[in-house]
DNA sequence: GGATATTAATCAGTATACTGACGATCAGTA
DNA sequence: TACTGATCGTCAGTATACTGATTAATATCC
């Protein structure tokens, strides 16, 4: 097989490796019907301690706001969120995480981490580390 | 900020890199019209000597058939690629770079360089190689 | 040569993920 | 208090990215 150089293009690999950590996660929360964005998303709103809109809680998860909002409409759907319009700032649309939620949350925890184990599976342990550093230093500026 | 402690998971780390790669591939290929998957299609087309068809050009730039020929419907709009039937297999639909699509990527070739420079632009030369070594390892199963 | 299996492609459905535009609301000011 | 600017949320549009079902064509086995 000619390859076109993907292996010297970052862009690339890094596609690849997303493909496959999604892959991964969705293998290992197959009977949860969780999504990696999803769970990102609630693992965020349940470490706020205070109210959060979603503006900020799309910050904190990385996304964009017309991401998170379509994500937290199914999320609500699924009975995990709430949102309530801030009385005293009616553009705000604060979120709770329901008991569902953290009820959900805690069931899934371990087969989270175990797919961000299996992701770095081929790796030896200060690899892991030394992926870890360097992909933070890459996305530190964004 | 209270971080759910994304730092210390792969597969969140992945995601930000994977979006902040695009971002910059966007942006330094803005004037062009492509897309990251656009390109890597392109280009694994270009470098394929013979005959190939949606499947495994699909596979050589690691897409499923569904991706690939919505995407592939883009870029036989644009004029880039020729789709046709092969007369001995007529299952196949046969791929064909035409002069426009070979001469865009010439003109984008450089742009995409940068790009890719880009991303790995706050490590170091040696980090650099160390990040391409693991992703490729991590990908390699997949 | 006919039933079976496999393969290429498409289609429907779901879920990100972004930009740019828009309406509603709020804050600060002249 | 009318004006200005900023902010929160939504919507439309575009492009991945996958699964699973389906269709059409080919290959294989008996």
């Amino acid at each position: 097989m000619i390859d076109p150089d993907f292996s010297a293009m970052p862009g690339h690999l890094i596609r690849r490796a997303h493909q496959l950590a999604v892959a991964q996660f969705m293998e290992a929360t197959r009977k949860h019907d969780v999504t990696p964005v999803q769970y990102a998303l609630l693992a965020a709103l349940a470490q706020s301690p205070e109210d959060v809109d979603q503006v900020t809680l799309a910050h904190r998860a990385a996304l964009d706001t017309s991401t998170a909002a379509s994500t937290l409409d199914r999320m609500e759907t699924k009975g995990w969120i709430e949102r309530r319009t801030d009385p005293n700032d009616r553009r705000r649309r604060v979120l709770h995480i329901t008991r569902a939620g953290s009820g959900f949350i805690k069931r899934v925890a371990k087969d989270v981490s175990a797919a961000q184990a299996q992701i770095l599976a081929p790796l030896s342990v200060g690899e892991r580390e030394t992926l870890c550093v360097l992909l933070s230093k890459i996305t530190a500026t964004g």
